[in-house]
DNA sequence: AAGAACTCCTGGATGC
DNA sequence: TGCATCCAGGAGTTCT
């Protein structure tokens, strides 16, 4: 799944395609990838065609390339779970959608070269926005992005702030760790690598951790998404802008995610996957011991 | 109103 | 071999 490491590694490989290009045409091959455009498909394009990018942006798993010349101040993208970007010659590609039916948006820059959003399992999606200050007042970000928290990499970002936000939640560390409001480009591969590495169980309740701990649980997911984007970021074929997380690079890196049965990179105890909120978790049974004080569920 | 459940979707893997 | 079922999950929406 592209989390924050994939999406800057996304956000590298277009950066040289879409930085000072003109976009001259939109196509949306699939109305569902323009669902949160209020306008549809049609506002999608009518608005970005024209724009000029200036610079391709990111917050957390939220990507935006801005643009000058357009209504849309703002061309966001998220990946969903599989969304990719496939850069081109526009003059290889026929006007109905490639990569296996798979592709979802096309745009076509005045310099020949087409950049098209893929995307399987379409829970990625394109929008036109405007920009305004984020809801901490910290930085310039779509409108819809405002909600989101900084990410880990950003310099607005403070550790001992977002500790103690997460630690007056009451929820499992876990959760608190997906909410991209607290800290934003976590994602499920990512806090189970951080929880294996602060030796945290999934549930423990963010009322019940110490500042010290509840900032070690942050460092280490910093420190896991910065040796992931590290590997990730090495090469990438300009013709393919790579957002695998799963298979490839970092996987042979990851201590529980994915490792089931596997042993412990620590201890050797076998890796356990447990339900968690209809997808799953992985953990060591023995560094991770699930604690007394587990945050409990409302009945 | 915070927190948790529900929902969207596709295709590869698995099971009988 | 073929068909049915399971499984992956980010985040917006809905419910309690």
């Amino acid at each position: 799944m592209p989390e924050l490491p994939e999406v800057e590694t996304v956000r590298r490989g277009l950066l040289p395609v879409l930085t000072e290009r003109r976009i001259i045409g939109l196509i949306v091959f699939r109305d569902r990838a323009a669902r949160r455009q209020a306008g549809g498909p049609a506002e999608l394009a009518a608005t970005v065609v024209g724009g000029r990018v200036g610079e391709v942006a990111r917050r957390g798993k939220y990507l935006w390339l801005q643009l000058a010349d357009s209504p849309a101040e703002a061309l966001v993208a998220h990946l969903g779970m599989s969304g990719q970007f496939r850069v081109a010659r526009s003059a290889d590609l026929p006007a109905a959608p490639a990569y296996r039916g798979q592709e979802r948006v096309r745009l076509v820059l005045d310099d020949g070269h087409s950049v098209s959003f893929v995307d399987q399992r379409t829970f990625g999606w394109l929008l036109a926005d405007s920009l305004g200050p984020d809801q901490a007042g910290d930085r310039v970000v779509p409108v819809s992005v405002g909600h989101v928290a900084p990410d880990p990499f950003e310099p607005a970002y403070e550790p001992a702030r977002a500790a103690q936000r997460l630690r007056q939640r009451r929820t499992g560390v876990k959760r608190a760790l997906l909410d991209q409001t607290l800290v934003s480009g976590i994602g499920n591969i990512y806090a189970d690598e951080a929880l294996w590495a602060a030796r945290l169980h999934p549930d423990r309740a963010t009322d019940t951790l110490s500042q010290r701990s509840a900032v070690a649980v942050l460092d280490a997911a910093a420190e896991v998404m910065s040796a992931a984007l590290a590997s990730g970021g090495t090469s990438f074929d300009p013709l393919y802008v790579n957002v695998n997380g799963e298979s490839g690079w970092f996987e042979r890196d990851l201590a529980v995610y994915g490792r089931t049965g596997l042993p412990c990179r620590r201890c050797s105890a076998p890796v356990v996957r447990e339900s968690f909120t209809n997808r799953s978790s992985h953990r060591c049974p023995r560094c991770q011991r699930r604690p007394v004080a587990a945050h409990r569920r409302a009945a």
